[in-house]
DNA sequence: ATAATGCCGACTCTATTGGTTGGGATTCGC
DNA sequence: GCGAATCCCAACCAATAGAGTCGGCATTAT
């Protein structure tokens, strides 16, 4: 149970860009340098956030990448869950008959509140926040 | 991000001793077959959390295992640290100097959240919480 | 002695992670 | 039109972890 390196890179570099929008799209050499991410592995991080919508980029010569919203409205558990997959921990948890035990199963409980937890904690923070810093703890 | 097998299987076997704890050992087939479970994967798990000191098994005919600790005293978190490793998402958490821009990481804010509102959710319940299900959802 | 049980180490198979490499396709400035 | 900067994409690779399995040994009640 472990963040990946993707997803910490990942929002690193939309906290970059959203602290970073001139207007202009940021270079992805720039972001890579600035975060210290290798370069090749931060295009591929792109390219999911990209397809999640969460970019967009602009190709040729001083092109690069724009958040695709303002920065307020991006919540953290956006990024996750467009590079980590569903936020949901395990399998069960919405009720879809996939479990033969589900009703009798003590556990779920956990889970259920575990993702909730998780959800609250991640779609509570917008990029906006962090790059206010105005987060209580 | 996901919640292995290995955590879920554990827990419900934890649960399971929870509930059968009659003062005389369960054998590991009896849980196995009561929750499904593949006795050899499951011999595995049981010996990890013997190792962390949260059940004790008793060798030889008519043995098996049984919770260490009243199931009052069992938090889920202690089965998931046992199992998965510290609840910790991501490396830096700690201050620990392992990551150079700790203090201008805006990210750290967001991991920081997240840890704590998951030992939160986890910490908070009990095994004997789980057995008899009067946890407020 | 035997059977039931736990203990343990070695093994396989698969998917994921964390990258790299190499080549395109676009677009701007000249 | 040319070249440089930039994004786009597919293929590849090594290491690790997850999810089990297998076979044998140690212990103990009967």
């Amino acid at each position: 149970m472990r963040i990946s390196s993707r997803c910490e890179y990942g929002l690193r570099a939309m906290v970059y860009l959203a602290g970073h929008d001139s207007g202009r799209p940021v270079p992805l050499p720039e972001i890579a340098a600035g975060e210290s991410i290798p370069a090749p592995f931060l295009e591929r991080i792109l390219a999911r956030l990209r397809e999640a919508g969460l970019v967009k980029a602009t190709r040729g010569v001083s092109g690069g990448y724009q958040l695709a919203r303002p920065a307020a409205d991006v919540a953290v558990g956006d990024v996750v869950t467009a590079l980590e997959g569903p936020l949901s921990l395990v399998g069960c948890v919405p009720d879809d008959g996939a479990c033969a035990r589900a009703d009798s199963c003590a556990s779920r409980i956990v889970w259920r509140r575990l993702d909730s937890a998780i959800s609250g904690a991640l779609n509570g923070i917008t990029l906006e926040d962090l790059t206010r810093e105005a987060v209580s703890p």
